[in-house]
DNA sequence: GCCTTCTTTCGAAATGTATCGAACAATACC
DNA sequence: GGTATTGTTCGATACATTTCGAAAGAAGGC
């Protein structure tokens, strides 16, 4: 019998998230950060090297939140996860709205 | 000595409001049934009009959130108090953000 | 095989949130 | 003054969320 691979995540498509689930999702000042970093960086990037200040655990659990609502993507690329923001998905599904919120973090002189 | 007139309701200006604050007070179903409300009815309405499914301690409750998240105005208008959407000043500091999730609410046959 | 690296899952604890009913405040009207 | 009408506040409850450390799983290199 064959090995076991790591299990298929799941990305749910666009039609079928929540509204309230995208805006809770980026509700969360560390989720925020995460998308705002992503947003930056249209090839993505690891998991592990996200300038946050949570635990690896917490950081986990805050990438299901941002991946069962649509927000990334994430695919295994040897012992890293890679992690891409679905741009293009999201905007389909709500026009204007990621620019929107991103535009709205990157006022001077604004915290979150 | 004078009476007791009710305390002044405090609006806070969109500039101190956190994104984040903005974005949770939204991500409530009920909440962001109340704005659309709003939103299709520019000169408001009062409290206990909104066709919501909560009791009216809860509403009062979700008023609070959306006003200090800098959503709402409200003004009392003999027994009752007036709500509006603060569309012009969310505008200016959020430019676009309403419009997207009012939009992203409006699609047929999506559940918020 | 063994060890390292990267990430997730599993409790567990602390905190936050939505909800309600009962009681209270303020205004308007009689 | 008394009585409705309208909303808010308070206490309590149930549930969700954020957080961590410890343990485990999977891939890669030795």
């Amino acid at each position: 019998m064959g090995h076991n691979p790591r299990p298929a995540l799941h990305h749910p498509t666009l039609e079928t998230v929540l509204v309230t689930a995208v805006l809770h999702a980026l509700s969360d000042e560390t989720r925020l950060s995460i998308v705002r970093t992503l947003h930056a960086e249209p090839d993505g990037r690891a998991c592990g090297t996200f300038p946050v200040n949570v635990a690896p655990s917490t950081l986990s659990h805050h990438f299901k939140v941002l991946r069962e609502a649509g927000l990334i993507r994430q695919e295994d690329r040897g012992t890293q996860r890679w992690t891409m923001l679905r741009v293009r998905e999201v905007d389909a599904r709500f026009p204007g709205f990621l620019d929107a919120v991103i535009a709205a973090t990157e006022v001077a002189s604004v915290r979150f």
